[in-house]
RNA sequence: GGAGAGAUGGCCGAGUGGCUUAAGGCGCACGCUUGGAAAGCGUGUAUACCGCAAGGUAUCCAGGGUUCGAAUCCCUGUCUCUCCGCCA
């Protein structure tokens, strides 16, 4: 959330920020004026009112206080009741008409992030890695999962329905290799400290992230209860400081959290529909920081390249791109996507979307530290990334380390995680798994 | 699920209708003191909003209500703690 004085003072570039965005000024803030100034004046008279109310009061003590008699003070003042109700809800009214206003405004964007309205105007800011060459033509993973038996889509569609998977075997345990091998690198060589949070939160929370109340619609909700499933760590992690106030000396503070990830996926009709790209749930590791603002920028960098160490220590190739203004999520002030080659599919997928938000989120969670020397509390920078999208990692192994003869090799690092397992190959007995 | 007790500023904690502009303490900041520090002493120290300012208003978990007036009384909800029950 942008601050009110920021907004009233800087109107023009927060319309500059929303067209880079690709959106209209007008339909946010067309009416922001008349509201600020129609606040102002209801808030100025209910208080003025209330003020005398107040005064009259003190006099009715006063006279008891004295053996007088106050029924004329106290009837005075019951005639102002109305008349204070009716300018007390009006100030309400405008003062909530403006919290709404400013909640669905997004971040302004950092003066780096280049213009564009879509994915397509994306730079690309590094690449790594070089793609591997087969002698044969390269499968996606969907057919190589469902070969191997390790991927089961259709007793997931029956037991839950479209976009969910059922691993089985050495993929299930890749899955959890996977989680183990990022969240031992973050924790022993990144510096973070590992978390395991609650995987429904309530609606408080997601305000203070910034999913509600813009995005309701991406998640899934509990139903006669305040609960909702996380779309992402980031939801339950950042808000583990909510209202609080955070020691200088303490910051940066960097958290790591695996944890499964719901999103209704609505508006994704017939997009993806092929394997495990965009399921309803996917597992991820997630890496969360708070910082002190003059940090941010440079613990962005830091937190992306923690990202990017996960890919190469499992050599994967990708790339590194700087998403433009129309691509950047609507909390974020810049944003890294981190992109891996999947030769099955001939194209680079995101396989991990690394934010710096500044106090965007912090002033809706009230993320405060206080600052030595200075008395005032003053918003954390918060940050966030994944490190990486294991559903997504785990698939782009398969497309990489493929063999002719549709086995998969188990990249080097992950061995150990695999109980000494070096391929995944279609086991003698999968009688019982679906495969084709 | 049942019974009871709670929720007050950065933290602890007093406060059962008006003299609360929320006592007191801790912490923090500044000053004095000191060769320097600690201790000691003194001063200051919640947030947001309205107002050019003087000043004013709101906030004692949240939302309603009673009253001329609510941190305080009533109702509802949330959360925490204790005990009982059930339970992976």
């Amino acid at each position: 959330m942008l601050d009110l004085n920021f907004v009233r003072a800087n109107l023009g570039l927060v319309e500059e920020m929303l067209r880079a965005r690709g959106q209209a000024p007008e339909m946010l803030l067309g009416g922001f004026r008349d509201l600020d100034q129609r606040r102002r004046d209801s808030i100025t008279k209910a208080e003025t009112l209330k003020a005398e109310r107040n005064k009259l009061s003190e006099e009715v003590a006063r006279r008891k206080r004295a053996g007088e008699d106050a029924a004329e003070v106290q009837n005075r003042t019951r005639d102002l009741k109305d008349t204070m109700e009716a300018l007390e809800r009006s100030a309400a009214e405008a003062e909530e008409s403006m919290r709404s206003l400013l909640a669905r405004v997004p971040n302004m964007l950092q003066p780096g992030v280049p213009p564009g309205r879509d994915e397509q105007s994306n730079v690309e800011v590094a690449r790594w890695g070089s793609q591997p060459q087969f002698s044969f033509s390269a499968k996606p993973h969907w057919e190589l999962g469902a070969r191997l038996g390790i991927l089961d889509l259709e007793r997931a569609a029956k037991i839950s329905g479209a976009r969910f998977a059922v691993y089985w075997d050495l993929g299930a345990r890749m899955e959890r290799a996977l989680a183990s091998f990022m969240l031992d690198l973050h924790v022993k060589e990144h510096g973070y400290r590992e978390v395991l949070p609650p995987y429904l939160v309530n609606s408080a929370s997601l305000f203070g992230t910034g999913q509600l109340p813009k995005f309701a619609g991406d998640l899934f909700k509990c139903e006669d209860t305040d609960h909702w499933l996380i779309p992402t760590a980031e939801v339950p992690v950042t808000n583990l400081f909510r209202d609080e106030v955070l020691d200088e000396a303490e910051l940066p503070i960097s958290l790591t959290a695996y944890t499964p990830c719901f999103r209704s996926e609505a508006g994704a009709y017939g997009k993806d529909v092929r394997g495990i790209i965009r399921q309803h749930q996917f597992q991820k590791v997630e890496l969360v920081k708070f910082v002190r603002p003059e940090e941010s920028a440079a613990e962005h960098e830091r937190l992306t390249s923690h990202a990017e160490e996960v890919l190469r220590r499992l050599e994967l190739p990708y790339r590194k791109m700087l998403l433009c203004a129309g691509d950047t999520g609507a909390s974020s002030a810049k944003t890294y996507d981190l992109e891996v080659w999947l030769p099955g599919q001939g194209l680079y997928r995101e396989i991990s979307s690394c934010s710096n938000f500044e106090t965007y989120q912090a002033r809706r969670a009230n993320i405060r530290y206080r600052v030595k020397g200075k008395a005032k509390l003053e918003f954390v920078h918060t940050l966030n990334g994944s490190g990486l999208a294991v559903g997504r990692t785990w698939l782009a192994i398969l497309e990489n380390y493929q063999e002719e003869d549709g086995t998969v090799r188990i990249p080097e690092v992950l061995i150990p995680y695999m109980g000494g397992e070096r391929t995944i190959r279609r086991r003698n007995s999968v009688k019982a798994i679906a495969s084709t």
